[in-house]
DNA sequence: ACTCTCACG
DNA sequence: ACGTACGTGAGAGTG
């Protein structure tokens, strides 16, 4: 027999928190109600047994019921912080117990059990509903039971449809007539003022109805059959509103809601993390933490060294493999060492020294790792794909990479490693790289034994890590995310790097000679009027010159001592001919060192090209980072840096490079998701922002929008996407913080939309704890509830930023994955060889020009279908800087 | 290893 | 009263 039961999160853990005192753990979290909800499952699942179990949640502060009634739950005090930090927790404690949770928003909790219920009811299940709130009795029947809680939650009263009518007398569907009769305070439902609980249960029994009373009202004696007449449509409102909607557009399938007992490990982890003491020594963890410390990865694992003459054996083990990993030595893959691989199966661990792997007996291996239907698992694939590459050794079919699983679950976990990975979830036994080969000057690759042991240990660990993560990303909704973008982008950006892009070494020394001239002259001009030779990149000795010999006044200071940035030295400008000299030095010397001889370095005799590192797993957005160099800041703002862009070649004569890039991808990312009005208009009719922003801000029209107002409203748009402050927008602008917080006030009273938009992120992040991309990525904000303002703030900025940031982000991620497929299906020569956050670069062979120029927009605008339209700009040349 | 500065989106 | 615009990487100087 199957018994599903559902519980009213909101209302339990509300019920929770005023019951218990304010408990809280030694970090202080506070606890109460976590612990309230948690004593209540435990004691579900014992006394009912469940089959099925669901934990329903409100979501989203607006629902239907304000359309009606917008006064609905006005009188209700707000959810007090220390109750709203523990939803969170909730949720993982759930997690933990691998129940079922659900919220939708626009719809309360009521809402999801009404529709479930009945559901159920239809299925021949058994129900259970659990709830603080006897609006909730409406829905009993035959087979759906109520649980009201009662004293707090230590006490449950059940209802089933003969109960309640012993106990008050009415029939389920009453509950609402009662509602509406008598009103509810907490939810602000008015009902018949002056009619109790007392009266209305007289009155239902008597007449039946709300509408059975109304029209009877007149044969009502005395000053309450006037109330009842004068407040009639109250009555018939509240009635309404009291009414649990159960049509919720939601698909059941009672899989997922299925219950098989709690996971001990997690549950254990969680409450030790809540510091649950009585309850860790009540249930008796001991077994569970047992198997927490003594892994399958410690429990002896065999190990086995493949030769040249016992790999060709190994060969039929293959399709037992469970895991693998390849170590690269090294930080740059391109010019790195690839140590050997190591292959899990089941019964033992086999590790493959890099000559064995490319020996000839070892073919069928190498098969398998170029087998797109062979599935592996691993740990950072990408660096294995480009390192492996330059080996000669393809490598396809990656399902699964721990590394990359572990940057979607908390992009903000900075140490990748499968060490910290592994006991991070309880799997001793994976040494750090360190205690294997040393670090620094006394890196040393050790004994081929111990190679061959760590490195099993590592491929062991990816499996056990991979099975745990797995459900990790389901749970989080990032199944698509993570098998449909990341990992396949994991693959484009390994052949973009191996391709590399062209640079002319010639141009770039060109280049570099004029600035030696130029800046060997800014020198001398810098010594004389600083009276004598100082070493200009050293900000002490500048700050010394300028601030100690010439009198500069300081307007700046950093930590160790007055400040020589750009912004300062600006205002300095006029003060002394020798600032100029020395902000032109500063350019020129940024160029000549970053940019000339840092590209030239990284220039590959070989083939003449830079192969950079796209890093996927760096930036809190979701953004790719570059390294090795990063060609994601090569200039561009200023002409004489933009003509580094001339070195940037084809790899093929007569090709050209073309580029392609989003116009304005943040702001027509903020105008989908908050829908604003004059926003969305103003890309719907393609505008120009900033103007349009100037137009609706300074109230003028089109034509007399002058630079400066433009200007400033550019500004106010960075400002947005940023995560606006009065402070920072006065430092853009150069003005007064109240001036730049009445712009934004006038921003915000015409852009209402992406007013509410930043509100109710901001407040999502505090309720939930994270704020997502459209596309599910995550960012956890734990410092969205610091009582430190700075910390505070800065998380509220991070809250309003990273959506549009991380969407923008996933938006052109999946346009190259597209577009990779693209280039493929069509057969086309044309290679994609850079990223830079909002553009991309490719080289197209003449005859190409014309359909990549259709293409390439094509892709990219339609990646990701928004409510705005986006907008590619492609342009082409004969180089990097012509294509634009 | 850390700080400052500056290049990009 | 507080004190910052969001996200990166690299080079040079200093400790």
């Amino acid at each position: 027999m199957s018994k599903l039961i559902l519980i009213d999160g909101n209302s339990i853990a509300n019920r929770a928190f005023y019951a218990l005192p304010l408990l809280s753990n030694s970090s202080g979290l506070h606890t109460n109600a976590v612990f309230g909800f948690t004593t209540m499952l435990l004691k579900l699942i014992e006394e009912q047994k469940p089959t099925h179990f669901l934990v329903a949640f409100d979501a989203g502060k607006i629902t239907f019921r304000h359309t009606d009634y917008k006064e609905y739950k006005g009188g209700r005090a707000k959810t007090p912080p220390e109750l709203s930090e523990q939803f969170p927790l909730i949720k993982d404690l759930i997690r933990a117990f691998t129940i079922s949770q659900f919220e939708l928003e626009g719809y309360e909790a009521d809402d999801i059990i009404g529709t479930m219920t009945r559901a159920a009811d239809e299925q021949g299940m058994d129900v259970l509903v659990v709830t603080g709130d006897k609006d909730m009795l409406q829905l009993a029947s035959d087979r759906v039971t109520i649980a009201i809680t009662r004293k707090g939650i230590s006490e449950i009263e059940l209802y089933d449809p003969a109960q309640l009518k012993e106990r008050y007398g009415l029939t389920p569907d009453q509950i609402r007539d009662l509602k509406g009769l008598m009103g509810d305070s907490s939810d602000n439902i008015p009902g018949i003022p002056g009619v109790g609980e007392k009266t209305a249960l007289k009155l239902l029994h008597e007449y039946g109805s709300v509408e059975e009373v109304l029209a009877n009202a007149g044969s009502i004696k005395g000053k309450m059959g006037e109330k009842i007449q004068a407040h009639a449509d109250d009555a018939r409102m509240s009635k309404e509103l009291a009414t649990i909607f159960r049509d919720v557009p939601m698909s059941i399938s009672w899989e997922e809601q299925a219950y098989n007992g709690y996971d001990k490990q997690a549950l254990g982890s969680v409450f030790r993390k809540l510091e649950f003491k009585s309850l860790l020594e009540k249930m008796d963890f001991s077994g569970a933490e047992e198997t927490d410390e003594e892994p399958a990865v410690l429990e002896e694992l065999n190990t086995r060294i493949l030769t040249e003459e016992s790999v060709g054996d190994f060969a039929e083990k293959l399709p037992q493999v469970l895991s693998l990993h390849v170590e690269v030595i090294g930080d740059n893959p391109h010019n790195a060492v690839v140590l050997g691989a190591a292959f899990n199966t089941e019964d033992a661990a086999y590790y493959a020294p890099l000559d064995v792997l490319k020996a000839e007996a070892a073919e069928p291996v190498r098969r398998w790792l170029a087998d797109p239907d062979k599935p592996k698992k691993m740990c950072d694939l990408h660096r294995a794909l480009v390192a492996l590459a330059w080996e000669g050794i393809p490598l396809e079919g990656c399902v699964f990479d721990v590394m990359l699983a572990t940057y979607l679950l908390d992009p903000t976990e900075s140490t990748l490693t499968l060490n910290a990975l592994a006991s991070k979830y309880k799997l001793s036994g994976v040494k750090d790289d360190a205690e294997v080969f040393g670090k620094g000057a006394k890196f040393k690759v050790p004994e081929v034994d111990q190679v061959s042991e760590h490195l099993c240990r590592k491929a062991a660990a990816i499996y056990q890590i991979a099975s745990i993560q797995e459900k990790e990303l389901e749970d989080n909704g990032m199944n698509r995310l993570y098998h449909e973008l990341e990992l396949p982008l994991s693959n484009v950006l390994g052949d973009m790097e191996k391709q590399g892009i062209k640079v002319n070494k010639q141009e770039l020394e060109d280049i570099g000679r004029e600035l030696s001239e130029r800046i060997a002259q800014l020198i001398g001009h810098i010594y004389e009027h600083a009276g004598g030779e100082f070493n200009i990149n050293s900000p002490k000795q500048l700050g010394e010159i300028l601030f100690d010999r010439l009198n500069l006044p300081v307007y700046k200071k950093t930590k160790t001592g007055p400040s020589t940035d750009a912004e300062v030295l600006e205002r300095l400008r006029t003060k002394h001919e020798i600032v100029s000299h020395i902000l032109d030095y500063r350019t020129l010397a940024k160029l000549q060192s970053t940019y000339i001889e840092g590209l030239l370095k990284e220039i590959r005799p070989s083939d003449g090209k830079i192969h950079t590192v796209y890093k996927q797993t760096i930036a809190a957005t979701g953004r790719l980072s570059s390294q090795y160099p990063n060609l994601q800041n090569i200039p561009i703002r200023l002409e004489e840096g933009r003509k580094i862009r001339k070195a940037f070649v084809p790899s093929e004569p007569g090709w050209r490079i073309l580029a392609a890039d989003y116009s304005q991808i943040e702001l027509r990312v903020l105008a989908h998701i908050s829908h604003d009005e004059r926003l969305m208009e103003a890309f719907h009719e393609n505008m120009d922002i900033h103007t349009k922003t100037a137009m609706d801000v300074f109230g003028v029209s089109e034509a007399e929008v002058d630079k400066n107002m433009r200007r400033s409203a550019k500004a106010v748009n960075f400002g947005i996407v940023y995560g606006i402050s009065d402070y920072g927008l006065s430092q853009n602008l150069d003005i007064t913080r109240a001036e730049a917080a009445k712009f934004i006030e006038q921003y915000f009273a015409v852009f209402q939309g992406v007013r509410r938009y930043m509100d109710d992120i901001i407040k999502k992040a505090r309720e939930d704890g994270y704020v997502t991309t459209l596309l599910q990525r995550r960012r956890y904000l734990p410092e969205i509830k610091a009582s430190n303002y700075n910390l505070r703030s800065f998380a509220e900025r991070t809250a309003m930023n990273t959506p549009i940031q991380g969407t923008a982000a996933d938006i052109i991620k999946l346009a190259m994955v597209q577009m990779a497929e693209r280039l493929q299906e069509e057969k086309l020569k044309s290679r994609m060889l850079l990223q830079v956050h909002d553009e991309l670069v490719f080289e197209v062979p003449e005859e190409e020009l014309e359909t990549m120029s259709r293409l390439v927009p094509e892709v990219m605008e339609n990646a990701l279908p928004l409510d705005v339209p986006l907008k590619v700009d492609v342009e082409h040349g004969i180089n990097w800087y012509e294509a634009k």
